[in-house]
Order: structure tokens, then C-alpha cells, then sequence
DNA sequence: GCGTCTTGTCAAAGCGGTTTAAAAACATTG
DNA sequence: CAATGTTTTTAAACCGCTTTGACAAGACGC
């Protein structure tokens, strides 16, 4: 059914129902809630496509998934952030658009959404050293919202991120405090921008300290089960083993749990784990006493505020870009305690 | 630019243009090239929109993902899903279209695409009990598949599904045949039909034993990390524990072992546990030897074969409905043994 | 009763493509 | 060289909606 055969129904001219469901002044009540009534009726909707060309504005949003360029991993934080933005998609009657490219390949897809005016905005996840996109985008004129951000400080795009560098500070500041000096750190692939924040955040704690990282007890991988176990198996079974982990995922923290436990050591008394923690859905650290020890932050509500902030830019409510660091919260679970056989600073 | 300013720039005539980039075999090889070359170095590309409202069709699918009423839960396994479909509607030049709905509210999203003509195609995730959607998706006359079934029999649409009762049918044979008597079994939500099924797999393992299985060992609850190790400690900590687990997903079975380990009791020794396991990219179990005794079923797979099928439907090259159920691998890992204390049988 | 203002409705012109039907250009043949 | 056939290009209609500007109908003041 389209609108012409709908008016001819309703013996009204196309435009006064486009208007009546448009929620134009210009309409009497009477005949807004009778033509209100007769599309509910008669399931009349107006074809998103040709309304998206008339008026110009396509009414989506557009987000590109990388799957990781080896393992094909899908990062799991994408569920999460995208029913966030989802939710704000769907009160403001926006449409997702998804699209799925293989790690590297995301430029092309960006390029594609803006040249094909499919999209009035995109989101941009998972920024990387010295990424194009960014700068690709902003040549597009179309508006976009980075989750994460760039390397380089620059004020002239949109971002919500979270504060990683600190985050991890405060993180090894706790170790430190209790005695752990020997800390493997599992962190998230290189050239990933907040595996490189995170990594600053753990040396500058160390160094305020006076402790030398260990190069054997780095580690960047995708962040997988598989991975977190293997990374932690193989530092365990060094000459010099780690007396405490910090850990850039929950997923990757699981298999340290279980490397820990295959040896027989009691995590949180023998081993100490503090990990980051994107509150997951699926995988909550623990509904009253956290399990892990870990900074933490919602991704889902990043995903939220990306998506308000990005229809804030489409609308022209926002015109400045809006930068937003967010502050972790430490939280304290059962995974930490003082170090083992060492004697403790004081 | 669009294609009047485009093809005055070429000094020819919209239609010629058109008909060079759509592959047209009217047009002069010589004429397409000049014609490609141009498009490339300028950026063109026909808008979305106003080209699938000329032909007809959307270019789209949709996905609605529900999330779970109480707690917001996002099935992480719709990560993965999307990844498989998404290469494949990539592939043929389809977008995807995302729609996230508080469960249950599903089927307004449905019709809403439908009726705006936003889709060619859809895909419905996990069907209920008496599920509405395909009913409804019938009446509406769009090219749909099911990931998973309906509870009822029919022949009249398409689905793909794995065989979930004889998998757990054949978890349970296992788990008997090492002489286990007492199973835990910690399901999905009553009402998902792939719980329905794998209960009654479960059930008629059981009866074909002789064994009558224990009410207060049985559990339906949301597939989280959180709800598995409650529904494991809860049984363990009972006056009559279970000596095996049968758990319906892989992050819920990391929470069992959790409530296993917290108890001092061994994996595959003291307590054995079978998953299904959905092969989640961040979520192996196991590179070589799988960490837990599994039927398995990749669930990227099968989002592949979803868009493949539907997007057969969409072309005509399939008319009749196409029903596959997969078999799963039942793969033995290190979370399986004998029962402990007990007379095997012979 | 007539001109002026609102108010509610409508006809028609886009939006940016695709596609049908017709014309122009070129090649072939008697 | 005219007649015919074939290839290449084009003009124009259409897809379904929004929206501008015009128009009729009723309300109001004088």
C-alpha cells in the first residue's frame, strides 16, 4: 500500500496524510487522528526509501565491525555497545546499519556508506595508531563519533572513550601497594590505541616506583580465552614467574584463571589478577562481591552515549566537537591480595 | 555528485552511465571503461536510495536482536552470527539492517520493516514456543529464514538449525555410559525452543537408561557466566550433589567450573561436564585438546548458511521452503571421566 | 455584504536513480 | 546508393514520498 492508494482510501489528497502522520500544524486534529487510526488499521507505513530521498536524510546510522585480521575474532564488546546505541537508534527512529569487513578493509566500507549516502552518521570503532579514518571521514563532511580515540590529541572530532591511561595507573598503583613487584601484563593487541594508553598507564606507575618492567612478563594478543591462557601459562612457567597479572579483558582474564588454577596456585592469594572490565551482559564480574579485582566501565552505556551524541551532531544540537574521557571505577573483588614470599615495602 | 552532474561531466547521457556501471551488455566496452575509471577517480556511486527505490529492491536484510527482558542480556553468540551472515551479504553487495528490541517486542520491529519496505529479507533469531514472528512474517509475503525452528513441524518456511535433541541425547548416552547417574542439567530459558529440545534429548537419554532424572537437577535460566556457576553451586551444595554437568552453553559452563573449582572438587574428575559449544571466535575451547567434552556446531557457520539461503530466497533461485538441521560433533575433551564412587555398570 | 485573515487541503515539482521505448549512428547488403 | 539490420545512445516515465506555493472555505471586522 502506498500513500497514493492510502489517501484515495481515506478521501484525502496525499499530502494532508503525509502531513497528518508527519505531525504537521498545518492538519486538523480531527483528520490527524482519523488518518492516524486508518494507518494503524490498514498498516500503512511510509516507504522508508523514497522518504529518505525526499527529504535527504537517510535516517540510519552506520557502524563497521572489523573481524580481526587473522583469528577472524569478532571483538564480544560489539554486542554490548551496540544494543546501547541501539536503544537510542530505535527511540529517535533510526535505523543501525551494519557492516562487516575484515580487519584493514573498514576504510573501503567507510568510504562506501558516505559516497552512497546510505548513512547520516557513522560510528567508528576501535581506533588504532596513525588510523586513516578518522581523517578520511572528516573529509566526507559526514558527521561520525569515534568509541576510543586517536593517538594524537586533536579537538576537531567527536569521541567517548574511557580513561585508560589512569585506569591502568590506578590499576598497578593497587599491586604495587600490595607488595607485587613482579606483574605480567596481558594486553590487548599492539597498535590498538588503548592497548597503548593502558601500557603507558602501567609504566608510568612502575616508574613513579622505581620498578623495572620485566620485558618477559609483556604480552599483547587478540583478547581470547585461548590467548589469556596461553599468555599466562607461559609466564607462569618461567624461572621468574609473575606474582600478580593485570589483564585487558574479562574473556582473556578466564583463561589466566584457569593457567593459574591447572598449576595448583589459588588465585587471589598466590596469584593476583586485576583485570578491565566492559560490564558485559553475559559475563558480570560478580553481582555482589566482584569476582576479579578490575577497573571498570560500561560499555553498553558508551555505546549509549556514542549514539546520543552522534543524532546530537545530526541534528546540529551539538556544532563543537564533544570530547569525553571517562573515569573507571576501581572496584575491589577477590582476586588481589598481598604478594606471597616477598617482603613488603615498610 | 550525483548522476545528471556525473554524466554531464562525461558529456553523456544518464541512462548510458547507469547502464555502464550496472553491468548492462548495451553499452560500448570502450564506453564502460571510460565510464568505470571516471567513477572511481571521482567517487561516484549511485545513491542507495534513490536506486533501490527505482528498482524495487531494498539491497537490505534485517536482523532483530533481542534483548533479555530482566537483565538487558545480548546473546553473545549473535556476534558471531552476524560476522558469518555478514561476509556473505557483503559479498553480494546486501546491507544489514539491525534493529535491537527488548524481547518480546519483537514483532513490532518486524512489521515495521516490512511494512516500510526498509528489507528484502529477514532473519528471525531464536524462536519460542508458540512464536508469533513467522505467522506474521508469513501474512507480510517477505523472503524469511529462522536460525533454529519452530516447536511445531511445518513445512512452509525455510530454517537452519542444529539437531539439538540428538546432540544431548548423545551428551547424556555419554555421560551414562561413564556411569553417571546424577546429571545436572542447566538449560536455557524455558521457552527458547532449543531448550525444549535439548530437554528433551536429555530426557529421552535418560528413559532409554531407566533413569528417572532428578527435578531439583534440573535448571532454565539465561545463558550467563553469573547464572551457571549460581545453578552449579546451588546443586553441589545440595544433600544429593551431581557427579556430571550438562550445560547449555559454553559461558555459562566457565561458571560451573568455577563453582567446581571454589569447592576443591577437580574437573573430569570429580565432576564431569558436557557444553554445547558454539565455537565463538574469542571463546576456543581448546586449540588442540578441547578444555571441555562438547557438541559442537559453529554458530558463524550457520549465520553464513542463513544469508546464503536467504538470499536465494530473494533472488527466486530457491522457491521451496529449505529445512536443514546440522548434525553437532560430539567432541571429547578433558572435562569428562568416570563417575566417582559408584558401581559402573559391568 | 465585501474585503481580509486564518485554516485546512491540494496540485505539482522535486529527490536520484532505473528502465522502457524511441532515435541516432553505424554497419551490412542487394 | 538506398534499404535494411544492428549497435549505441538518449528522452521520458516512473519508483513513493515530502514540501512549496496556490487555492478554497470558513471566520472575522467594518
Amino acid at each position: 500500500m502506498n500513500l497514493k492508494q492510502f489517501s484515495e482510501l481515506l478521501g484525502l489528497s496525499p499530502t494532508t496524510v503525509s502531513r497528518a502522520l508527519g505531525g504537521y500544524p498545518e492538519v486538523k486534529e480531527e483528520t490527524r487522528r482519523r488518518v492516524m487510526q486508518a494507518a494503524a488499521e490498514h498498516g500503512y507505513r511510509p516507504n522508508r526509501r523514497a522518504a529518505s530521498l525526499a527529504t535527504g536524510r537517510a535516517m540510519a546510522i552506520g557502524h563497521v565491525i572489523p573481524t580481526a585480521l587473522n583469528h577472524e575474532m569478532v571483538n564480544p564488546i560489539f554486542a554490548d555497545f551496540i544494543a546501547g546505541a541501539g536503544e537510542v537508534y530505535a527511540a529517535a527512529g533510526y535505523d543501525m546499519l551494519l557492516s562487516v569487513v575484515p580487519d584493514g578493509d573498514e576504510e573501503r566500507a567507510y568510504r562506501q556508506m558516505a559516497d552512497a549516502g546510505s548513512v547520516d552518521g557513522l560510528i567508528v570503532h576501535g581506533p588504532r595508531d596513525d588510523d586513516p579514518r578518522i581523517a578520511l571521514l572528516q573529509t566526507t563532511g559526514l558527521p561520525f563519533v569515534v568509541h576510543g580515540r586517536a593517538p594524537v590529541a586533536r579537538t576537531d572530532y567527536s569521541f567517548v572513550d574511557v580513561d585508560n591511561q589512569r585506569a591502568f595507573q590506578r590499576a598497578t598503583d593497587l599491586l604495587l601497594d600490595l607488595g607485587h613487584r613482579r606483574i605480567g601484563f596481558l594486553n590487548g593487541l599492539e597498535g590498538m590505541d588503548f592497548a597503548r594508553r593502558r601500557r603507558a598507564g602501567f609504566f608510568a606507575a612502575c616508574s613513579a616506583r622505581g620498578v623495572t618492567p620485566d620485558p618477559d612478563l609483556l604480552s599483547s594478543c587478540e583478547m581470547t580465552e585461548h590467548q589469556g591462557h596461553a599468555g599466562a601459562a607461559e609466564m607462569l612457567d618461567a624461572e621468574m614467574p609473575p606474582t600478580a597479572f593485570l589483564v585487558s579483558s574479562h574473556i582473556m582474564a578466564i583463561g589466566v584463571r584457569r593457567a593459574i588454577q591447572e598449576r595448583g596456585l589459588a588465585l587471589g592469594r598466590d596469584i593476583s589478577v586485576v583485570i578491565h572490565d566492559d560490564m558485559l551482559s553475559y559475563l558480570l564480574n560478580g553481582r555482589d562481591v566482584p569476582i576479579f579485582t578490575a577497573t571498570r566501565s560500561s560499555v553498553r552505556a558508551a555505546g549509549r552515549r556514542c549514539a546520543e551524541l552522534l543524532l546530537d551532531l545530526i541534528r546540529g544540537a551539538v556544532t563543537d566537537p564533544v570530547q569525553e574521557v571517562w573515569e573507571c571505577d576501581l572496584v575491589l573483588g577477590g582476586s588481589t591480595g598481598p604478594a606471597p614470599d616477598s617482603e613488603r615495602p615498610r
